[in-house]
DNA sequence: TTAATAAAGTAGTCACGACTACTAAATTCA
DNA sequence: TGAATTTAGTAGTCGTGACTACTTTATTAA
């Protein structure tokens, strides 16, 4: 081992981006957990609830529209689609206007799911944000700060 | 579709778990595409890292005192550190202490890619948290009282 | 109006990340 | 001390998440 050290802290736990990414691996972990109970993970359940508020818009929902939307590519929403399809929870039909695109839509028992699931979501949401409950409002306007200059 | 709706907020960037998911989402891929240039991905680093932290404490450092460093589980680890090793960038001696433990140093080059990937990570979480920079502080107070309050 | 290009979707690969289940080696404790 | 339990590590499965490459259908433009 040199003498010179690699890194300019002293703990991990001073870096932001190593925080981020503890905390949201340890809320997914929590939400996959949770999620279980109904038969789903995040990534099914963020695909269920971004065609649900696409629908709500009156949009024709494609696979890509969705994948543009919940920020997914559109390869693994391509799969996990076909997933939800197998469940039940989504119907996929030919569009008639684009034979290339499929139009996606949820069933009833998709919308019941969804609803439980979103049940569930919003108890651990709670549990976790509870800690900084009284500076959320900061805490979402950094976030959006964030995502809004992401790079690339 | 019903009339009754599904969420309670307008928008899902009102929810901070989506936001967090998502800008974690973001920042993982812009540092996986980063360190592709030294050839290793973040949870590489991560275990590389976590190793170079242990030993300048003087620790010996196993696999699992390496997974309960990084908070990564133990098989991962396993799989990762087999992954590095066959790398070259550390090494697994058999624990003369313990026969069902291995013993981790990095090796020289080890130490090398640890410090070049390092000088990317800081360039990509320079231009990710450029956009608080004012605020990185708040944010990291915030994120700390998250990671120590969280469930479970 | 074809020819070039773009777009929607799929197949298959690699690397996590969480999981069950297992082996073998320590440790505990009855 | 010998049996029960715990611990370190591995094997293999499932579901992303990013990727290359491909097919098929639309669109654009020469």
């Amino acid at each position: 081992m040199t003498n010179s050290p690699i890194f300019a802290y002293a703990e991990p736990e001073e870096n932001n981006g190593y925080l981020l990414w503890q905390v949201s691996m340890r809320w997914q972990l929590l939400m996959n957990q949770r999620l279980r109970d109904v038969g789903i993970t995040l990534t099914q359940f963020s695909l269920l609830a971004g065609l649900y508020w696409l629908d709500r818009r009156g949009e024709v929902v494609t696979q890509q529209r969705l994948a543009d939307y919940a920020n997914t590519d559109k390869m693994m929403t391509s799969k996990v689609v076909q997933t939800l399809e197998g469940k039940g929870l989504l119907s996929r039909m030919d569009n008639p206007e684009d034979g290339r695109a499929k139009q996606l839509r949820l069933t009833p028992a998709g919308e019941t799911v969804l609803g439980q699931a979103n049940t569930l979501v919003e108890q651990v949401d709670a549990a976790v944000f509870q800690a900084i409950q009284s500076e959320a409002n900061v805490f979402n306007r950094l976030m959006q700060q964030l995502m809004a200059n992401m790079p690339k």
